[in-house]
RNA sequence: CGGGGCGUGGCGCAGUCUGGUAGCGCACUCGGCUGGGGGCCGAGCGGUCGCUGGUUCAAAUCCAGCCGCCCCGACCA
């Protein structure tokens, strides 16, 4: 099937300079990935082989619920984008036909699906539904990353359901959820499913499926029983004590301190004893105050998705003529909408005055101005989840997500379908996504060790690395030979290095490339009788008879040798 | 979009400050030796120094503009 020598398959001593991620230097030295542009990617074939392991996998899983392949185009008419609003999105990359008409590559495929099952689903009785494709994705992101974790141009493995109701999309939703756990499972991560933010896809409900490894560019929130992108994760923050409480507000000089830390410093107080006054401009609503605990963080998407609303930072012209000088912002006597962070409980807090070198100690938020409660901070360790763990913030790679989408397509590109009794409703419909490639890099971040890759063996672009140590003319060539064939004819996938190499080299090579058997025939085994199987991830050494040792290596591969 | 960095044979880099013959290691080709961890000897091939313009007798080197790529952040199904 495959012999070294004529493949393509070129290594590098050196990982280029450039890469940070490990992922990325293992995939282009272990000749799997070559770049041609910022976030364009060719996979030559050990790694394209590795990618195909993981869509057959997605395949299975995928027909196992009944949820039928179908392929649909990438580039497509910009009016159905126009119609769901999407056409307005950055990320869009957006061209012309030749005859000047509107065209987009997609980015995904709601728009193009829904615009078909609005033409063909009529009757409650076409329903449920579910279909997905693996297809390509044209995303013009601000800033490709990593290799392969984040590109302009990517195949993504989209399902989508659609269904006559809430109930109906709720089952779609578990049946598509339980395939995830058999394919991340089966794909051998380390992975978990988090509540997510719906983001740019509109909706009801959504999770994310993490893997966790450094080079990921989310932030995910783990107590026991409770997982979260810190994008909408919410916990119990840790305690502060604050000073005693006063009758009311006391103005206390601070000249020149305009930081939370240095006016902490001055007064003596934890950073948590102070309220952070953050002016905001709402869409439509003008300037509204934000505030939060002096050692806390804004979670810009929490406020947007509590308010419902689009805002933005004031800019300080805006804050040093609706307010007070920068430095010395404070909700009291602000005369503004004030939504103040749940996690601001008690009564005795320092803000800042909203006039120059003076803050105001003994500030009560219940007593001293009117707010509204919202829980806009973001989580950070060593906080309470809910469910009493202490929570933890890991680095993970999204692996794939699902969405609750509801009406959010059906409606605008009239996806509808008459009950029993002749009335018309809204198809309920959900997405469904999976990044072949993100898998492979997060299996290679989740598993390599210093020598290179160890590929989970469900998606190794080979199951055994043979290495002949003799050149071609030699006696002990034979015996190589002899396994290579013997190993194909039993259907092992086997890749020989069968080149007229160094066996340091080609040893190395083996490392590199990470698949799950490395079998060694060279003079030294042979003298014994045997050949020299290692297993790439433990390490384990076996020394297989040589008449046997096709039989052995199959015993090995399934786990029922030893 | 803001900040930083880089661009010189296929790869990794030096040379740029201080203008004057384009270099090193690896890879590659040929010959020989070697053969259980990228080995050794010898001989070679290979570069419009990212692009355009400018300064100069002379530009990889100085100046200007542009392009590309990477990293941090913002952003992000």
């Amino acid at each position: 099937m495959t012999r070294l020598s004529q493949t393509f398959l070129p290594t590098l001593k050196d990982a280029p300079s450039d890469a940070e991620a490990v992922s990325h230097k293992l995939m282009v030295r272990a000749g799997l990935i070559r770049q041609l542009g910022a976030g364009l990617w060719t996979y030559l074939p050990a790694g394209w082989r590795a990618v195909r392991k993981v869509e057959a996998i997605l395949r299975e899983e995928m027909e196992s619920i009944g949820c039928q392949e179908m392929l649909m185009p990438i580039l497509q008419p910009a009016e159905p984008w126009q119609t769901t609003g999407r056409y307005g999105i950055d990320e869009l990359f957006k061209l012309e036909d030749r005859k000047g008409a509107p065209m987009v590559l997609a980015m995904t495929h709601e728009e193009c699906l829904t615009y078909h099952v609005a033409r063909e689903v009529r009757s409650y009785r076409d329903l449920p539904l579910m279909l997905y494709h693996l297809q390509t994705k044209e995303r013009d992101e601000p800033r490709p990353r990593a290799g392969v974790l984040r590109t302009r141009e990517f195949t993504m493995k989209d399902a989508y359901s659609f269904d006559r109701d809430e109930e109906g999309l709720a089952r779609s939703y578990e049946l598509q959820s339980e395939a995830y756990t058999r394919i991340f499972d089966r794909c051998g991560l380390r992975w978990y499913r988090v509540e997510s933010d719906v983001g740019m896809m509109g909706g009801s409900g959504a999770h994310e499926y993490m893997a966790p490894c450094p080079a990921g560019e989310n932030e995910v929130a783990l107590a026991t029983g409770y997982a979260a992108n810190v994008e909408v994760a919410t916990a119990d923050s840790q305690p502060v004590e604050l000073p005693p409480p006063l009758d009311a507000p006391d103005e206390v000089p601070t000249p020149g301190l305009t930081k939370v830390e240095d006016v902490s410093g001055h007064l003596g107080l934890p950073a948590g004893a102070f309220i952070k006054t953050l002016p905001i401009i709402v869409e439509g609503r003008g300037m509204v105050l934000v505030l939060l605990r002096g050692d806390h963080q804004l979670n810009e998407i929490k406020l947007r998705n509590g308010m419902n609303t689009d805002f933005r930072q004031a800019s300080t012209e805006e804050i040093e003529a609706q307010l007070g000088p920068v430095g010395y912002l404070g909700p009291v006597e602000s005369g503004l909408p004030i939504i103040k962070d749940a996690a601001l409980t008690g009564n005795s807090y320092v803000s800042g005055a909203n006039k120059p070198d003076t803050h105001l100690r003994g500030i009560d938020p219940t007593r001293d101005f009117e707010s509204y409660e919202m829980d806009v901070r973001t989580v950070e360790a060593g906080d309470t989840a809910p469910g009493g763990g202490k929570i933890e913030i890991e680095a993970a790679i999204e692996i794939g997500n699902i969405f609750k989408l509801g009406t959010r397509y059906s409606e605008p590109l009239g996806a509808s379908y008459l009950d029993g009794e002749g009335k018309e409703h809204p198809i309920l419909m959900g997405s469904y996504g999976i990044g072949p490639a993100r898998i492979v890099a997060a299996a290679i971040e989740q598993g390599a060790d210093e020598n290179g890759i160890v590929w989970p063996a469900s998606i190794a672009p080979w199951q055994v690395h043979l290495v002949s140590l003799a050149q071609a003319d030699e006696p002990e060539r034979e015996a190589a030979d002899r396994l290579y064939r013997d190993l194909r004819d039993d259907g092992v996938e086997v890749l020989y290095d069968d080149r007229d190499a160094g066996p340091g080299e080609k040893l190395t090579d083996a490392e590199l490339l990470g698949c799950p058997l490395r079998v060694v025939v060279g003079r030294r085994g042979l003298a014994e009788g045997v050949v020299e199987a290692t297993e790439r991830g433990s390490g384990a050494e076996h020394k297989l008879p040589v008449e046997e040792a096709a039989a052995r290596t199959s015993q090995l591969l399934s786990g029922s040798d030893d």
